[in-house]
DNA sequence: CCAAAAGTGTTGACCGTACACCCATGA
DNA sequence: TCATGGGTGTACGGTCAACACTTTTGG
């Protein structure tokens, strides 16, 4: 619309999304079979090319919705990706975004309708383009994320146990913890609320379910405060 | 040069530098006059229009030089800002990289030749667009990054002293530091080595200076080192 | 000889880690 | 009653922060 940048040349920009998942026993990325050329019908990040009448933080929520049926989604910008040829057929300029979702959630929405998989992250197949090195770059991020940002919550139901969050974390940091200790961690952080209510079926006992309590982060937040697991 | 993508929109894609320096006493960005328009003759930080024979890094590292004449700097991408209005004129999408220079090698080469000037940070001026944001990010991402990798020694001469150090690192941190404590932990990480030479003029005693021995710090990084401050 | 900055060690508090047993309940 | 996972407390070692005096040398 304006004449004063019409002598430089414009880009295809993409928005790749990584989304992680996590079914209470190990940590999963979403990957779809891709249904355009090139490369149709094979393994790839979901995506899509930014438009005119949206911003990219947008543009990440609508491709994240346009597979998942989900919105209200952690949802984070990544790293630009603009190597030359990184794209085989044309010149595109992605931006990758990670988002964590809770699979419960999804997969009574979505199930099979999409021709989207979860993948093991030591199971991903080959993926088109850069889009393992995408995944490297997210795996790291939400490793360093998950100890000081409050988002392994984004991953889990709204109702948890605190053993269930233990083996989330285990999963991303890819370790054992002791349960004792954990346990004092992460209460001391005071984000947990307690419910009056125990989990059945997983054991005779039952664990305590706890919900992440927003608004106390929040006023944390405010104070100043800052954790680390 | 493909069919493929033909009927998504294309857009014109910026790069913007946050350019810091250390000049023994404050932190500094680098800020210059637009030189053209819309906003000519506004503050600004340095930036350009990506090229269709460059990728993001190598933009980033043509506008720096072109700026700054230095090559082989510290240059980190921080974010891009995407929001559908951010420049006024048109609509681009803008790669942010920060860069961390040595202001006595700038000094030297550049002086007054560019119509540039190093602000203190609280003394950053108006800026056009959301450059100002950008800052902000990038002085975080460099709080963060300064704690455990070292690109502290990016902002300083070849040769410095412990205290020029704890200098700049109270500076980047905004705070003071106990000098026996800051000689002892950086001592630690053992990634300096000591010179067999004093400098002079600053005190009577004169302090040793050091360098940044990079091959023992990458030794380190194969051994799964890592390093907090 | 004095001013100004460089250089040096020790202690106490706190935090992270390791570790083992009892509890509740469904089958 | 027994098998399964849930829940709890303590003690030790290491790390971090606080702190004051001696050294060197130019003026």
């Amino acid at each position: 619309v304006s004449k004063y940048y019409k002598n430089n040349p414009t880009y295809y920009i993409a928005v790749d999304c990584i989304i992680f998942g996590f079914d209470q026993e190990k940590l999963k990325v979403l990957l779809i079979k891709r249904d355009f050329e090139p490369h149709k019908g094979e393994w790839s990040l979901m995506g899509g090319f930014l438009k005119n009448n949206e911003s990219l933080d947008e543009a990440g929520k609508r491709v994240l919705e346009s597979l998942t049926g989900l919105t209200d989604i952690y949802l984070e910008q990544l790293y630009t990706y603009g190597e030359i040829n990184r794209d085989d057929a044309d010149r595109v300029i992605s931006v990758a975004y990670f988002a964590l979702i809770n699979t419960t959630v999804f997969n009574e929405k979505y199930s099979n309708k999409q021709k989207a998989k979860w993948f093991e992250l030591e199971k991903i197949p080959k993926l088109i383009f850069d889009h393992e090195t995408m995944i490297d770059k997210a795996l790291k991020r939400l490793t360093r994320r998950s100890k000081n940002q409050p988002i392994g919550f984004e991953l889990l139901p709204e109702k948890f146990t605190i053993p269930q969050l233990q083996k989330l974390y285990e999963a991303i940091w890819n370790t054992m913890l002791d349960k004792r200790n954990f346990r004092r961690k992460i209460l001391s952080i005071n984000v947990l609320k307690k419910l009056d209510e125990k989990e059945i079926g997983v054991s005779k006992k039952g664990a305590y379910f706890y919900t992440f309590d927003k608004d106390k982060y929040d006023r944390h937040l405010t104070n100043g405060y800052y954790f680390e697991l």
